[in-house]
DNA sequence: TAGGGACATGTCCTCAAGTACATGTGAGGC
DNA sequence: GCCTCACATGTACTTGAGGACATGTCCCTA
């Protein structure tokens, strides 16, 4: 579970509060690790329990701030360094790409116009934030820097789906003798 | 839900029991959706009872294969035509990347040299078994073109992770003066 | 013929994710 | 002074993911 992980890294760059920290999870890390503010909320008092996070200050509407411990600090260090990195990518446009052959031509000729659309936008969306980064704009903080390194991953990936969708545009859809040439196939990737 | 809908599209190319399914989730649709037997098994019992596929035959070992029915196969269609993308992209690679400022510097190299090898590694993989199906080894059948155009996905956006990595090798880590100049970030990216 | 390994199916339990529900406050505009 | 909206925190419930456990069979090889 890396959302443990997660906020003890946003909690590493000051002290924050659970609203805080779901709308950071929404506006900058959600598209790669999505959380919501129950999940949150939860997990925040859990690791004040455990010693990794304490109440740095109570504000205004029943706001509360945490702020990161020395054991929390060790621990999101710890998990950088040693924890096994967890490489499954889920995708759920990559996973449909797989029953395209299932799909009318017409149908996944608008789907993919749609994807394409769809992630140029966001690759867009990174390069805006980046060079608003290479600026200066958000000072040259190492938290910042670790941000345009993690920018530079959205912006290279989703250009690659991007590309990909345009591609798979102009693959030519199965001719009728292709369809009735049904084998199972042997045991490809 | 899409291990519903991912179980449907590979019955449509052919009768499965639930460890065919398990290995082929497993080894190709492994790295973009995960799925463990004891959700096949437990999916396929509800898939059955909802009509969506009936048992094909009986094998050796208790073997049950099932098959696709058309009220399975009118779903899956529904689904890649009807039902919004989900377009979330898990990654904890990308996820860590944004608190690569509590690494030590030398700590760091080392993981993202072993991240951009690991990358390399599967985009090369799924160059090798594109390759295999552009020397037609998997035959024309619509399904292995679907298989190409997934492939295609996982060679473009492994190798731009790939890139990325390297790429970050090449970023300099905080200078001693950045590291003191710790104001908070605005509202980046 | 004994043993190991791949084949094959399933249950149980725990934890993670996600939606809906519930509640209340402070600030600013009309 | 009222109303709305953003702020702010939580609980409850349902579903999904995943690891551990349990069981048995067929086939090949030594």
């Amino acid at each position: 579970m890396s959302l443990r992980h997660g906020l003890l890294g946003l909690l590493a760059e000051g002290p924050a509060s659970g609203y805080d920290l779901a709308r950071r999870f929404e506006e900058h890390l959600g598209p790669v690790w999505p959380a919501q503010h129950p999940k949150i909320y939860a997990e925040l008092s859990r690791l004040s329990k455990a010693g990794m996070i304490e109440v740095d200050s109570h504000g205004p509407r029943g706001r509360k701030a945490y702020r990161i411990t020395d054991a929390g600090r060790a621990e999101v260090r710890r998990w950088l360094s040693e924890d096994a990195v967890d490489h499954t990518l889920r995708s759920e446009s990559v996973l449909r790409s797989f029953f395209f052959w299932l799909m009318d031509p017409d149908d996944l000729h608008e789907h993919l116009r749609r994807e394409q659309r769809y992630f140029t936008e966001i690759a867009d969306l990174a390069r805006g934030y980046a060079a608003a980064k290479d600026r200066g704009e958000y000072g040259t903080a190492p938290q910042t820097k670790s941000m345009r390194v993690a920018l530079e991953a959205a912006i290279r990936v989703y250009q690659s789906l991007a590309d990909w969708a345009e591609w798979a545009q102009t693959v030519p859809p199965a001719t009728p003798e292709e369809d009735a040439d049904t084998p199972r196939p042997p045991t490809p990737a």
